[in-house]
DNA sequence: GTTTCCACTTGATCTCGGTCAAGGTATCTT
DNA sequence: AAGATACCTTGACCGAGATCAAGTGGAAAC
């Protein structure tokens, strides 16, 4: 059950929970206090990090790689619930388990604090309760606006949503969103696509394939792909082009 | 734009907010705080209170009736991602407006707060922005719950897990849960199920007619709903018999 | 070098739920 | 009482996506 990892007690200058302005590590004295709470761990692809029901004692951020929250029922369908990448915050500070699993999609490093320090901090630091307020917030935009993809768009629909939310993602880190074609791998494997999209892999890999002989992207092997025009993704995926929603 | 709707600055002892702890009214001192910021907004079925991506200058929560969070497509595709029973808490603090259309599914009347004020009360209040933490990470389980029920369950399971979940809403205000038969109104039209269940209306009549043939409910009229083993329709919708998920 | 394995693709067929259409029933209006 | 309206039910048919099955390609293992 206690999956294996490395505790590593770096300095955490770049730990990504900064750029959201949760941790407090942009104030020098509360970094201190929280240096010996602060530990990485990395996961290999495919690792569950949490099972749906176990204790959670700490929270963290994604630091590399994917994580996602995956529900699963008794008879083996399964449903992600929840897409994190680097920057996004993983727990659930005042709640002591998870009603999901939480798994490496790709190979994985988190930067994570122990639990019951970091809520003391939060209680005591109401710019840090305030911005997780506001993360939160944030995640259930995005979960609800997955509920109007997986309860009313078509597969091809779907297929053009994941495929916008990931390149837009992407693109945040470096590149301009209108300025020319955008370039990316795909992450995830057609399985976890399906499981994140309600569907089979096999209509994931059709979708894929119609999108490509349909010029909407390109694909060079199976993960590298090209959006020479994100405005044509973003009509396949019935959204107005303008606006935008996060993961 | 703006509804039609009765302000009432009626003494506000029963406003549910503070069922769930998060407005002041258990501090007498806090309670003549908020008295000015406070006041009463009545709705009539199907009017809409807050169109997307309109201000919203309030928060509050749901006195009695039924709101709806809705997501509407161009092409008039809709998803309602988002249930409010009485007791539950409406709005987003520090946002300025909706992603999705609040609507009043039912009569429907709501304890507001003026936004600015309540926020003011927020910072300086701990155990209030504390609580709003708690009650959005319920939301966001109950959102994430239901995305396995849109992306993974079948239409027969999806009214069983609607059913379920109104049926313990219901029952968890005077009954207990696993003492006897469950008897309810049903609060929303066949097409608001159809839209909070990534359905058709049909095909929401249908499923209904068959779970009432196969005596996993009864009904009395088109609304009047008898369960009369709770274990049993759980399994209908594919719920291992004891996890409980909210609204 | 070839075997194995995994991720993916493509085809053939089936089925659940959508679509279109025709009533039915209760409540409200006139 | 007779329409009108809103909400619901049921039937017939169809199609998008699931299911079952076979095959491909590329990288790691032997």
């Amino acid at each position: 059950m206690t999956p294996n990892f490395k505790i590593d007690h770096t300095n955490c200058n770049d730990c990504p929970i900064r750029h959201r302005a949760v941790c407090a590590h942009c104030n020098p004295n509360e970094l201190e206090e929280l240096e010996d709470i602060k530990y990485y761990r990395s996961f290999e692809a495919g690792q569950t990090i949490i099972w749906s029901g176990d204790q959670m004692n700490f929270v963290g951020s994604v630091v590399s790689g994917i994580a996602s929250l995956t529900q699963t029922m008794e008879d083996g369908r399964t449903q992600m619930v929840g897409l994190l990448l680097p920057s996004d915050f993983v727990g659930r500070p005042g709640r002591e388990s998870t009603p999901y699993d939480v798994q490496a999609t790709t190979d994985l490093v988190m930067c994570c604090f122990r639990k019951k320090p970091f809520e003391d901090l939060m209680t005591e630091t109401p710019h840090i309760a305030h911005r997780l307020l506001q993360m939160t917030l944030d995640e259930l935009d995005a979960a609800r606006e997955w509920m109007l993809v997986l309860g009313r768009k078509t597969a091809r629909e779907k297929i053009a949503s994941l495929l916008s939310i990931i390149a837009r993602r992407d693109a945040s880190i470096g590149q301009k969103v209108n300025a020319g074609p955008i370039v990316f791998d795909l992450p995830l494997t057609r399985e976890a696509m399906a499981d994140y999209l309600g569907l089979t892999l096999e209509t994931v890999s059709r979708q894929i394939s119609a999108l490509k002989r349909d010029q909407v992207i390109s694909l060079e092997g199976k993960r590298h792909v090209t959006i020479p025009n994100m405005g044509r993704l973003m009509e396949e995926a019935g959204d107005d082009s303008d606006g935008g929603f996060l993961v």
